[in-house]
RNA sequence: GUGGGUGUAGCUCAGUGGUAGAGCACUGGAUUGUGGCUCCGGGUGUCGCGGGUUCAAUUCCCGUCACUCACCCCA
């Protein structure tokens, strides 16, 4: 077979299915739980959507995303992420005239044409959250709760929550100015993509793992320190919430993210299983203050977080096994095949899930079918059980059964399911 | 983009210079119409692809492609 899905592109077969409803569901109810509610976004959108939200010189935008000219001429790119489509959305409709704070969540495929690993694949889904309209702290402190509840009712018990702020753009000029005078020096000491990224972006320089440029880095001077004493105020608002609430967090001055519109709050958690490899980074997020105003809507707050759904199904325990079928109808012969069907209607028809062999076969291999999709009930019908107005119900996980009428089968079903 | 590993049955993997095996899965049976456990039986492979060496290559060599892991980046 030489078509293939393509490269970092993966099938979801129905055997793994059961663990993603499981992932979708928790985080649905969850979120919902805050008052977030779902909104779905193209997967296509205009490349300058995301060249301009994300920044010209991210990795993402510089190497990774699927850009293409449509038959109008038009660049578009699959989305690399959720959060600029929520904006554009956000602007284009102009919610903020209709509520005061705005809370929407969004599961669906992002596309980053990286190089293949464990954990990270070029269409990987992610979950997200944004809300709009709140200049925080306490609801920065209320979503870094809520996704720390989130992940442990996922049965992740193993992680750790990183927090930093990289302050507003005042704060961000002042520090910029800091970092090109401490940088100037070194300037020719620093890899061809850092002397770059000094006239482009001097922040991402920070970013850096050539190892030189992390040395020069290390020393760099904090923009902790270049803080506004608002910056500040909300920086330690934040910590303070998160005490109150019995958050676990540890500060990390050094969490810088590779999206350029973080303002402020930013926030990671961290997979500790070694099932995760190096891809640990199970969400992260951050306040983005200023995307709303930049992309010509009003000056509104706002923050949000994305998690990749594989890399928490990776460190999710495995579920019990479960059973996609109540009743497995086996016809003891040929001849009674299309009443087997039609008491297989019945019972659907109230509601029941019922699968069965239609092909027919012997007894013991529709018995072995339904034992082996995990089904809890067989119902066996022959030609005397036709004949009686009956059927054999037989549970399988009991190891009894009864000679029912054939008028009680589902109700006879739905109590034995109840048990 | 850089480096490493691996390509043999549907899956997980053994193995050999003379064209190949196990377990699981699937399937039939173990006396009449009764699953799981056990026992007996059954089918399945262009041994990733191309080239080279050789009387002979799935095995050795080269290339290539794919997958995978790490670096990097991130979710």
């Amino acid at each position: 077979m030489n078509l293939r899905a393509v490269k970092g592109m993966k099938d979801i077969l129905p055997d793994e299915i059961s663990k993603w409803h499981r992932l979708e569901n928790t985080f649905r109810h969850r979120v919902e739980g805050y008052g977030f509610r779902e909104a779905r976004f193209p997967i296509v959108e205009p490349t300058a959507l995301f060249v301009r939200s994300i920044g010209e010189t991210t990795d993402i935008v510089e190497k990774e995303m699927y850009t293409f000219t449509d038959r109008g001429d038009k660049s578009l790119t699959l989305r690399p992420e959720g959060t600029a489509s929520s904006v554009r959305a956000f602007v284009q409709h102009s919610v903020q005239a209709r509520e005061p704070v705005t809370k929407w969540y969004y599961i669906g495929p992002m596309y980053r044409r990286e190089r293949p690993a464990k954990g990270r694949y070029r269409q990987f889904y992610q979950a997200g959250i944004e809300v709009f309209g709140d200049p925080g702290p306490f609801v920065d402190a209320e979503v870094i709760d809520m996704v720390v509840g989130l992940i442990s009712s996922l049965g992740i018990t193993e992680v750790e929550v990183l927090v930093n702020s990289i302050g507003g753009p005042e704060a961000r000029e002042h520090y910029r100015e800091a970092l090109l005078a401490y940088l100037g020096p070194y300037r020719a000491e620093l890899c061809a993509d850092c002397q770059r990224r000094v006239d482009a972006n001097p922040l991402r320089v920070l970013d850096c793992k050539v190892p030189r440029c992390a040395e020069i880095a290390a020393d760099a001077p904090s923009i902790l320190k270049h803080l506004t004493d608002e910056d500040r105020a909300h920086f330690d608002g934040l910590q303070e919430t998160l005490t109150i609430l019995g958050t676990p967090y540890r500060v990390d001055g050094s969490l810088v993210r590779g999206l350029d519109y973080y303002t402020r709050t930013l926030f990671e958690v961290l997979g500790k299983g070694e099932a995760l490899g190096a891809q640990n980074a199970l969400l992260g997020g951050g306040r983005y203050d200023q995307m709303v105003k930049s992309f010509g809507g009003p000056d509104t707050p706002a923050i949000g977080f994305a998690m990749g759904l594989e890399r928490l199904l990776m460190a999710m325990p495995e579920g019990e096994p479960d059973s996609h079928v109540d009743v497995f109808i086996v016809a003891a012969q040929a001849g009674v095949r299309g009443e087997a069907t039609l008491l297989g209607r019945e019972l659907r028809d109230a509601g029941l899930r019922v699968e069965s062999d239609l092909r027919g076969g012997s007894l013991k291999s529709q018995l072995r079918r339904a034992d082996k999709i995990n089904a809890r009930i067989a119902m066996i019908l022959g030609e005397s059980e036709v004949e009686e107005g009956v059927v054999q119900l037989k549970d399988l996980q009991e190891q009894t059964q009864d000679k029912i009428p054939r008028a009680e089968a589902a109700q006879r079903v739905r109590a034995l399911l109840s048990k």
